[in-house]
DNA sequence: CTTGACCTTCCAGTGACTGGAAGCCCTAAC
DNA sequence: GTTAGGGCTTCCAGTCACTGGAAGGTCAAG
């Protein structure tokens, strides 16, 4: 299979597949006209990998499941692990972007929003705020 | 004020400061020795930076931000509306993440986590779930 | 006068691609 | 047979927002 058609089907674009060939994350064969030829094997590889990283695993972390993936003596506890540590960093990607949220809001809500010059989020922006005080101090001298 | 103290009352790391400068958002003089000497103005300007990037603010949007900072015109209803379309973005991360999250613990939970080399996590990222199962489709062929 | 902190520039690397140029290869239509 | 197109190749450069490091100038204290 070429690449067109391995990207086809993993959901890849082919520019990224080739690129996974560079950092070596799966090799297929060449046909005798240079062309690459992806094995079913290795399009298993690529599937294997757009589902990884639509979860959110780096590639390091692909590489790594990718190795426990091909290892029959993997251990499942290893594999739960891995996504155990990545929950926990959703999770605190989560509260982050809601914390964040909140300023926002507040800054927006304060917000006439006319054409007056003046402008809370701005004040607040450059340290003069009333409106969010105190969400973030300024950093003492 | 040299680079160093505006880095600690910017809070902003010197590395940065000279990069912001290369790309043009903050324009210090300098010094008769090469230093460059940062003016008050120029520390509001870091100061802004600093709390705008920590807002989630891109550099572009900053650069936005700024000119509207030093605008005495500036509408604030230009600012609301960039802060609002901000407030949508984090929104959608955070509907992402939440979903991603739902799909990772459902795996999990899934795997019995012990040193069996059978794992239903690996069972999914390869395509051959039980778990998880209809919460992402294998595109069709 | 030396030490050490602080400053300078420049170059390269990060992660994970993405775009583009220049040039083969292959098929199908004329 | 030749031309047009699409797909394939490599290589180089760019993205974003820094970050690290090398090599070297400057300054204040001891």
């Amino acid at each position: 299979m070429n690449i067109g058609s391995a990207a086809e089907q993993s959901g890849l674009p082919v520019k990224t597949i080739r690129y996974y060939e560079d950092i070596g994350l799966v090799l297929p064969q060449r046909s005798e006209n240079g062309y690459r030829e992806f094995s079913n094997s290795d399009l298993e590889r690529l599937k294997f990998l757009q589902r990884a990283r639509s979860l959110g695993f780096s590639i390091e972390e692909c590489r790594e499941l990718l190795s426990l993936y091909g290892d029959r003596n993997r251990a499942s506890a290893d594999v739960k692990k891995l996504t155990q540590a990545k929950i926990r960093e959703v999770d605190r990607k989560i509260s982050e972007l809601k914390s964040l949220r909140r300023v926002l809001s507040d800054l927006a809500e304060a917000c006439h929003g006319d054409n007056r010059p003046d402008c809370p989020i701005i004040d607040d922006l450059a340290g003069q705020s009333t409106a969010a005080m105190g969400t973030f101090k300024e950093k003492g001298k």
